[in-house]
DNA sequence: CATGCTATAGACACCGTAAACGATCATCTT
DNA sequence: AAGATGATCGTTTACGGTGTCTATAGCATG
């Protein structure tokens, strides 16, 4: 900007006006200055205007893995947002580790991020509370605790849990297993509770042999497969905590001879990319991914913007039906 | 700082200096300073150091787009090694679109970042000549010119293209479609050349009718599969750029009653996660994601250190045999 | 006792930008 | 023609840290 200062024969400041479309500047003066930038490849420096202007156009993103497709569909959905409303945005990675999310989020303040993104490893850590006490707007998403009425975005679990449940009902199946999930992440609780509001509207007793918590993984689902096979009765469904689960559910199944829908209907949660290039194709429920992170980041940005904090919101998933369910057949065993 | 400067009754300075593990301070008063930084819950401005030392810590990456699963090993790769160096890492996307590319790369530089790390849409665009002759280091990632001989990791296309060529002739396929790239990524000329070149080391002429452009994605794949079906006399295997082309086409091969492998070995390329839950499973190469993007970041990191910029780095990929490709049946048809 | 050395800490400048204020000059008003 | 007005631009200051130079005190040395 010196250099533009000097060539053009004029003050830094007006340099400096003349760029940033202030008013008190000569229509001449202007374009003699922004054709000098042009020439001598002038970029502002964000640096400088951040540290005096107290904000730094920077958003931080935390999620616990990049990998798993939902986060991934989230982070180019905030990405996108952020990036159409001029800010950039620091992504860090807690890998489901506490202690990672910490500095993640230390490193990020000290960085002076307007604004904080979180899906927390443990909604209820000490250092998210801490976070959430301090100065910086923070957004949840996809995570929060029962009891925090602060701004959240995320997919009304319970819902979808029952509509793929009263689904599985209305196609004639009575006993229906649940794998869960065994950690304290929340969505698990939620979409529990909507298998069991659902089985109750309905008026079938929950059976409590029939719920199995394990790992939200391929694994976790093989796991879950010789539990499932162990059960007497059987049960003629299953209901997945996430799609992941379920596709390694079948995916034992099948290895041990029995066939989805045909033996047991399998329903998922998420709808992630693999569940329509599987076959059968996963009965699942979709989260609306796209909408949670572009809501996240305009809420995150009415923050900045001094907006009062809104209260959580939670959008509604939508039954995607495919083949991995079907009729309840009479048990010949 | 100021306010720890007046509790402590010293000056700014020597808190930076306490604070900063500077000699020239008295034990004493550092530890005093120390505590009182904790307890005033004090973070460094590291915009204010950044700018004052012209290094902000912050490393840029651009990649065409974070849901493929690819770049989201590569992210969280990258990122976990940024991480433990002390760098945070400004993510941008371009959706694989060169102007998108472009004005990401400004707001990066103009947030002055240390270094780019870049997965170019088009290496040969106007604006990626122009950032590989600016002062910011570069590293590209996975795509790179023919001619550049600047930093860069990425796979050896080609001699992964002719691993999986000469596994598919070694077990008898004589006539091996492959279904390209259309665009001009490069990944698809040096897939291409691997395969010409493993037939011609085979003393297979390469017929021009076998080879098919279309787009990188499940619809590209499907759309190869009435091409492929259109060959007389028909290839016994079919090489696809990518697995999700390759994908595409089993599927578009079952629901026209074709079997993989019996009447086509169909091999593809990446080894994403998908590849393993299908059915059957995919044979094909997979990248050394988490390889190319840590050594992507320590290069970097050295470049900014003032080491002399390496040479191309190319690192091998290695076969993954699966269930899609088998061993060549003379054709009844 | 003068001198020099060391340990410690303060003063000042500076990074690049922008707000607030002040100065200059031409033009307009009466 | 004197004063008011407005357009244009420069000067000063600040943002939060840190490198550099300087100042002071305490101590040992000759």
């Amino acid at each position: 900007m010196r250099d533009i200062a000097r060539h053009a024969g004029v003050s830094v400041n007006t340099v400096s006006r003349a760029l940033t479309g202030k008013p008190d500047v000569n229509a001449e003066t202007r374009a003699r200055v922004q054709d000098l930038a042009k020439e001598l490849g002038y970029m502002p420096n964000l640096l400088a205007r951040a540290l005096l202007r107290g904000r730094s156009s920077l958003i931080g993103l935390v999620v616990t893995d990049c990998t798993n497709p939902f986060y991934a569909g989230l982070i180019r959905a905030i990405e996108s947002s952020l990036a159409r409303l001029g800010y950039g945005m620091l992504l860090a990675t807690s890998n489901e580790d506490t202690g990672k999310e910490d500095r993640a989020l230390t490193i990020l303040q000290e960085h002076r991020v307007d604004g904080i993104l979180l899906t927390a490893v443990d909604v209820e850590a000490e250092h998210v509370r801490r976070l959430l006490s301090g100065l910086t707007p923070v957004v949840l998403l996809a995570r929060r605790s029962p009891v925090y009425e602060g701004p959240f975005v995320g997919t009304d679990n319970v819902a979808g849990a029952e509509q793929i449940m009263r689904y599985l009902i209305d196609q004639g199946h009575r006993r229906i297993a649940h794998i869960g999930r065994s950690d304290a992440a929340t969505s698990g609780g939620e979409r529990l509770r909507g298998y069991r509001s659902a089985l109750a509207k309905a008026g079938i007793d929950v059976d409590e042999s029939l719920i199995f918590p394990t790992l939200p993984s391929l694994e976790g689902g093989e796991a879950a497969c010789d539990w499932l096979l162990g059960l007497h009765p059987a049960p003629t469904a299953v209901f997945a905590y996430n799609d992941t689960q379920a596709i390694g559910l079948m995916q034992a199944l099948q290895q041990r001879g029995r066939q989805v829908p045909r033996d047991y209907s399998v329903a998922g949660f998420d709808d992630i990319q693999v569940s329509h290039l599987i076959s059968p194709q996963l009965t699942t429920v979709a989260q609306p991914v796209d909408e949670i992170g572009a809501r996240g980041a305009s809420i995150l940005i009415d923050l900045l913007n001094g907006q009062p904090a809104p209260a959580p919101m939670l959008l509604q998933p939508t039954l995607v039906l495919r083949q991995s369910t079907g009729a309840s057949h009479p048990r010949t065993a």
